[in-house]
RNA sequence: GCGAAAGUGGCGGAAUUGGCAGACGCGCUAGACUUAGGAUCUAGUAGGGCGACCUAUGGGGGUUCAAGUCCCCCCUUUCGCACCA
């Protein structure tokens, strides 16, 4: 007999599949149409057992609901633009886009060996080629005309390691850090482009339409921040002008002892009196200078400055201090605040300090009308808040509120920590920014029949804080589109997020000439299910909700959110329980682990390994189990059939048609819910099962021959090559890929008997075997009662209870 | 500091959602076959007790006939957010 040896039988297989197209997709077919889509990879350079874990698992999803009759989309390609190319480029002197684009070669090779069914011949998108970048430039237009995307200098988080702004998103952690390269980043005044992502706060709080995890949308929620509250102006002494104000208090209005002001508020220095002048610009030059982080601590005590000047009061009209103290952030509500110590720890904090009064209007329970020991910030009865006292707070929000807005002094507000999205980054390896930059028209949008605007060879990129593209002058001066006249490019790229926040689009036809005027995408949309990373929630995840909404307004597209069903799979670290890194030396290499064990081998370990959603270390040790499974799987089928005389008994037939349809049951569904742990063991119990039964007479009947050929179709999405193999080895027609999911049939799964389990007081006692299904309540509790191991425990016991669970069990409760 | 999730044998993990805790696999122990091997097969494997039994799902309390599962307190770990007014 043959011996299993994946090194044969996969690349043989492999071959034949990709000459025959075999998941060729068949876009008018009649079955449903079901786009599974996983986050496509950097091609960093070679497969990382990441990578396998990643995609393996989805891949026999999809397998699994093709045969299942579903017309499944399952596309892939590379988000081939970003630093590291840059990096490597700088390291080894070659080219980016050459670097690039041998580690996609490299990696499509790699990922041949997974037998993975993505649709990659017709349908793979990579994000660097022109054809692709020339949309994603196109959509910035669009994104630009309807004023979604606005240039603006301000601030911005720059990393000095990469040489480049950032996001908001991208800064992570209480340290502030690079999401790349984990360095600090440092602030820095730059002429950036923004897309006006806030515009959608409150509608990307919206989750009703769409099942994703619960994690996920807290993550989103949190970052967006919606705070309820009001604004509130106050009139700057001697001086028609005012101060607005955000709080979530305005029931705490009457006792604000100060306005405070972010150091960076442009009011400052108009505000500032004569003789503070130094000494406040002092302050702001210290508080430029401290870091984020410093400004950040929230242990740091609090520090500010009075700059002489005052506003008044809306209420009492009384004079209230206007103050600096970094505390105040610029980057949130107004970057002003009314202080209000006795009702806000940090305003209490810094009016301690300073000696401001400190009024209590909000009576905490049972307040004794003494000043306050610490600041008090539940609700209560208003009180020295003049005719609003002796309401409750949340009346008296209400109350100010309208008092407020009737002196045209204040209004509800929403707040959100959302920020617009800054995508200018001033790196080479990227789409270029499609604006010309005229002396006389302003920002002129490249013309559409221009596009792309290609990123240009042999440019001198290393990251030196200036855009490279600046150095090209062949690339930087243009005539302007609308007057001809000189002028100049926009020399920054943008961020690699833009490029993957549409890729989705491109899949269905990526060599077409127009993408969102192809009436053909409409049917595949939205997209049935998204798996990927839970490290992408505030970052990609929410810049694809924004830019499908931001389509869907424009009438790109049909649809508000862009995937109806999120998974996030688990992260998978080294056998050290770390994250796999170079410097640990804990990388697992997949293409050793595939030329020693088979990819069908390394897949189903990768599925068997725990919960797909929460990775886990990957252990060489366990793999044997699933080396052993298929190397058993494999004699079981090749093996003849041993000679067994006499006949198979109604049972043995009944019970092997029961385990079989359990089987197909759970595994479908288990798939269906990215359980794919639970999906091997189920077939490794129907595995035992079936080796067991091969030494009895059930392998005389029918149902046997049918049984093996059943469980070589549910083996086929996890193990493509090797269930291929057995299926024709059992001279079945090629091929099992393209069989239909075997058929559940509950009657069949149903169990005829169970086993009864007699607890006494809650403790199991016995278990009878085969009582009848349809034995009554009545008859349950008497064989429980006088079984043999049962009665005795009961003798001279008074019987309080006798608990009867239908089908499961019975618990006697005696005294 | 705030918020969320998790904690089950030596290990990875199951548990029809309140009803037999430890499925499945690794590892380990013993045996068989042996061309002596890190192969294969068989049996065993939560802990304790000779035993009938007892004790066990981070710890403590509670609800319930019945708790890994529900409630309260605590501990630990992981992950978010972090002066957000």
């Amino acid at each position: 007999m043959r011996k299993y040896n994946h090194r044969e039988i996969e690349p043989k297989w492999q071959e034949r599949w990709e000459n025959d197209d075999l998941y060729r997709l068949d876009p008018d077919s009649k079955q449903p149409k079901w786009y599974f889509l996983t986050m496509f990879p950097y091609p960093s350079g070679r497969l990382h057992i990441g990578h396998w874990f990643m995609y393996a698992p989805p891949d026999a999803k999809a397998r699994y609901l093709r045969m299942k009759g579903m017309n499944v989309f399952f596309p892939t390609g590379f988000d081939s633009f970003g630093l590291p190319a840059e990096n490597a480029a700088i390291k080894r002197g070659v080219d980016p886009k050459k670097w690039t684009y041998d580690n996609m070669d490299y990696m499509r090779k790699e990922f041949r060996t997974m037998g993975a069914s993505y649709h990659r011949k017709n349908h793979e998108v990579v994000t660097s080629d022109p054809e692709y970048y020339k949309w994603t430039q196109w959509l910035f237009i669009q994104f630009f005309n309807h004023g979604l995307a606005y240039r603006k200098k301000a601030p911005v988080d720059w990393c000095p390691k990469c040489n480049t702004s950032l996001a908001r998103e991208q800064v992570k952690g209480d340290e502030r850090r690079c999401d790349r390269c984990q360095t600090q980043v440092v602030k820095k005044d730059l002429d950036q482009w923004l897309f006006r992502i806030t515009k959608y706060a409150e509608e990307l709080l919206d989750f009703s339409q769409i099942q994703w995890p619960e994690r996920v949308r807290t993550l989103q929620t949190e970052w967006i921040g919606r705070s309820e509250g009001a604004e509130i102006k106050f009139q700057i002494e001697n001086s028609s002008e005012f101060i607005t104000v955000f709080t979530t208090r305005p029931d705490t209005v009457f006792g604000a002892t100060a306005l405070v002001i972010a150091p960076e508020n442009p009011l400052v220095e108009q505000l500032t009196t004569e003789d503070k002048k130094q000494a406040v610009q002092e302050y702001v030059f210290q508080a430029r200078r401290a870091s984020e982080i410093e400004r950040m601590a929230t242990t740091r005590e609090k520090t500010g400055l009075w700059i002489g000047a005052y506003a008044l009061h809306p209420f009492t009209k009384e004079r209230v201090p206007i103050w600096i103290a970094d505390y105040v952030l610029m980057g949130y509500g107004t970057g002003a605040i009314m202080s209000v110590p006795a009702h806000d720890e940090r305003d209490f904090a810094f009016a301690k300090k300073y000696d401001l009064p400190i009024p209590t209007v909000i009576a905490p329970p049972d307040w004794d009308g003494q000043p306050l020991s610490a600041a008090y910030s539940e609700s209560g009865k208003m009180v020295n808040s003049g005719q609003f006292n002796d309401l409750s707070n949340e009346e008296g929000k209400k109350a100010i509120v309208e008092a407020l807005a009737a002196m045209d002094q204040g209004k509800a507000a929403i707040n959100y920590r959302l920020r617009d999205w800054l995508i200018s980054r001033q790196r080479y390896w990227g789409a270029p920014i499609p604006i010309i930059h005229c002396q006389a028209c302003g920002m002129v949008p490249v013309p559409d029949d221009q596009l792309p605007v290609l990123l240009p060879d042999g440019v001198q990129f290393l990251p030196t804080g200036e855009s490279p593209l600046k150095l090209s002058t062949e690339f930087k001066n243009v005539t302007c589109p609308k007057c001809q006249g000189a002028a100049e490019r926009d020399t920054d790229t943008m961020d690699t997020f833009v490029d993957s926040s549409w890729y989705w689009y491109r899949y269905i036809n990526p060599n077409k000439p127009e993408v969102f005027m192809d009436k053909s995408l409409k049917q595949w949309f939205p997209i049935d299910e998204y798996a990927g990373g839970i490290e992408h929630a505030t970052m990609h995840l929410m810049y694809a909700r924004f830019f499908t909404k931001a389509l869907n307004d424009m009438g790109l597209v049909d649809h508000r959110e862009p995937f109806k069903r999120l998974f996030n799979q688990g992260l998978i670290l080294g056998e050290d329980n770390q994250k796999m890194s170079k410097s640990r030396g804990n990388v697992i290499d997949p293409d050793e682990l595939v030329q020693e064990y088979g990819a069908d081998t390394i897949r189903t370990y990768l599925m068997f390994i725990g919960p797909w959603e929460a990775g886990g270390p990957w252990s060489s040790k366990g793999i044997e189990g699933i080396v052993r499974f298929y190397k058993k799987i494999w004699n079981f089928i090749l093996d003849p059939t041993p000679t067994i005389n006499g006949e198979a008994t109604a049972t043995e037939i009944k019970d092997l048609q029961r385990i079989l349809h359990k089987t197909i049951n759970k595994v479908g569904n288990d798939l269906e819910n990215f359980q794919f742990n639970t999906v091997v063991s189920t077939l490794m119990e129907l595995f035992n099962y079936l080796a067991k039964a091969k030494e009895t007479a059930v392998v005389n009947t029918p149902h046997w021959q049918e049984a093996l050929k059943t469980f070589i179709l549910l083996i086929a999405p996890l193990a493509p090559h090797i269930s291929e193999e057995l299926w024709e080895a059992l001279g079945q027609p090629y091929s099992v890929h393209k069989q239909s999911w075997p058929k559940y049939d509950a009657s069949l799964a149903a169990n005829e008997v169970f086993t009864l389990v007699v607890q006494i007081n809650g403790k199991l006692r016995e278990r009878i075997e085969g009582v009848s299904l349809s034995a009554s309540d009545e008859e349950v509790k008497q064989l429980a009662m006088s079984h043999p191991n049962i009665a005795p425990h009961l003798a001279g016991k008074e019987l309080k209870n006798v608990i009867c669970v239908p089908k499961r069990l019975v618990n006697i409760v005696v005294k």
